[in-house]
DNA sequence: CTGTTAGCGCTTTCAG
DNA sequence: CTGAAAGCGCTAACAG
């Protein structure tokens, strides 16, 4: 078996043209049984299995989907590649991976690596300071759909999925409350992200049903690494009114919030109560866990938006609307 | 810009042969100063990009890694793949991810989908009862060269990047008998992965050299899920003896395992020690995490294999002879 | 029902 | 230094 066999190869020992030989590896009606047959049994006995670099060329497609997200070592990405993984290869697309590790200038650069690779679509979750969306409006040009999922850009003529924060916030915070809290800090994202907007959306209206006020300086904005939020965990907790809560952006944040609170000497559970986000199984690890996490259905939304593309490819899916897929967040409480 | 240029249309646009200019844009030397810029300028202007699965096709090779491995989300693998891609990124290669979900039935098919997409090589951590290398054998008839890292099979004809276990469980086991432990548990993996009965050995060794006894009812094997871990901590607390302290098979393991303990109303660091692998971020997250890890380098690995398989792939290294890199695993005490 | 022909975009002999 | 021609493996339009 020097050089696999082609169809040609086929072709010939069979006396046949190729044209017919790939039409009857290709159950085509018009071809006759017999010669079907002999086709099919001479492939099976050579082993002969299709270029699919020959088809993809041929075709203009790969049959491949990029995936551009910030970080698989976070729970929720890991969680979410799986639900894209699954849903395309039950339509026998594989999956091209590229991280942004949170950096745009390494999303731009995978997005054109993804474009040269000519993937059929691509997935992307945005690095979380990227305000230029240059990149993907390139893709446009090429005719590479994109789907948005989770962390999206703030357009309207894109497709995407995403989790709604205010209706898990609303009620994480409504939750705070109920429990006797009246001074609840945010540990929120970046400005730029849509879900830290819609966080401090929830916040507002939860006050709002409980007719109290809304302290600006109790929702502060950090960039989610360790350090930022031990610095929003210090603004907070020196605020002028004393925080008994804190609603922390997720659970990692939370997790070095709490650490933060148990250096101040502070009791948790007493002194201060945690909730947050993403209801990642790594809570359950947690020597402090927050009360309750917001879930932001992650395999679900890495489904959702697969499918999305995927109708948009098959052009099941008509390319001038945009589609919109919100999730609602959801408090679950341990 | 309807159809996106190709060197065909550059070289009716200049009367020139589509060879020329392919051999212009290449920058070869034979090639007229003159002729090179004006090819290149247009081919700017116009935005040229080279139709890469043209070049797939024709060149018989795709730039493409597979990887396959048990499950991202857990973290040894999510920071195994990013020293992958990082590597892998580096020379221009892309990667094409796959999924076992330690299942050997999907692992086969997802080796054969790897082969039909024709990647250049392959990545491959194993699922965690595969025993049956059929599926990578056939690769080899392939040509598509395979580097197996961390699970790796039990053949001397692969090549491989591993961590010895021995090493870590030596240092371990040690620190623990140090500490004054005299009758240590393990919860070991399954029998098929080798490194199951590398930590064997080297705990073993640990004894033999304090001069104990080695005693197989202390060392269980588990199939690594929450309920194979109950029950190993099951059998080994109502061990004739008195266990005061356990190596677990990794960071999760020890965590379902100290769960245990607790619910049998034991204390944790006083009735029973604990030390485990892979000193994943998530032990800092724990409440009671153990108080040592060994680690196995997850992302140097991934590296490590990644170079291999490039070296392989570029004919920088020697077809015939199989590569074996061994890292010791170190312990780490927190 | 089957064959002929052309072509996808690129590289690569072989000629000149 | 440049051109002509072939071919990678496959599909598809067009003929019969």
């Amino acid at each position: 078996m020097a050089n696999p066999p082609t169809i040609k190869e086929i072709a010939k020992r069979l006396n046949l043209a190729t044209s017919t030989v790939s039409r009857a590896l290709h159950n085509h009606p018009r071809i006759g049984l017999r010669t079907r047959m002999q086709v099919q049994a001479l492939a099976r006995e050579l082993q002969y299995e299709p270029n699919r670099t020959a088809i993809f060329f041929q075709q203009k497609k790969t049959f491949t989907l990029g995936i551009i997200l910030p970080e698989l070592s976070e729970a929720f990405f890991s969680a979410a590649i799986s639900g894209i993984e699954d849903t395309a290869n039950k339509s026998d697309y594989m999956v091209l991976l590229g991280q942004s590790h949170d950096d745009t200038e390494r999303e731009k650069k995978i997005a054109h690596i993804m474009k040269d690779h000519r993937v059929d679509g691509l997935l992307v979750s945005l690095a979380k300071n990227t305000v230029d969306y240059s990149h993907f409006e390139m893709l446009q040009k090429y005719n590479i759909p994109v789907v948005f999922f989770d962390r999206i850009p703030d357009l309207t003529d894109i497709h995407y999925v995403a989790c709604n924060m205010e209706s898990g916030t609303l009620q994480a915070v409504s939750l705070l409350l109920e429990k006797g809290h009246r001074v609840i800090g945010m540990i929120n994202g970046p400005e730029e992200l849509i879900a830290s907007r819609q966080r401090t959306t929830g916040y507002q209206q939860a006050l709002r049903k409980h007719r109290l006020k809304y302290d600006a300086t109790l929702n502060i904005n950090s960039d989610l690494t360790g350090k930022g939020t031990r610095e929003a965990m210090k603004q907070l907790l020196s605020n002028k009114r004393k925080v008994t809560a804190i609603v922390a952006f997720n659970d990692y944040v939370s997790q070095d919030a709490v650490q933060y609170a148990l250096e101040q000497g502070l009791q948790i559970g007493k002194d201060i109560t945690f909730v947050s986000y993403a209801n990642l199984p790594l809570s359950s690890y947690m020597a402090f866990p927050p009360i309750a996490s917001v879930e932001q259905y992650p395999y679900l939304q890495g489904q959702k938006a697969t499918e999305i593309l995927l109708e948009l490819l098959t052009g099941k899916q008509a390319k001038n609307e945009f589609r919109h897929v919100v999730l609602d967040s959801r408090l679950v409480i341990r």
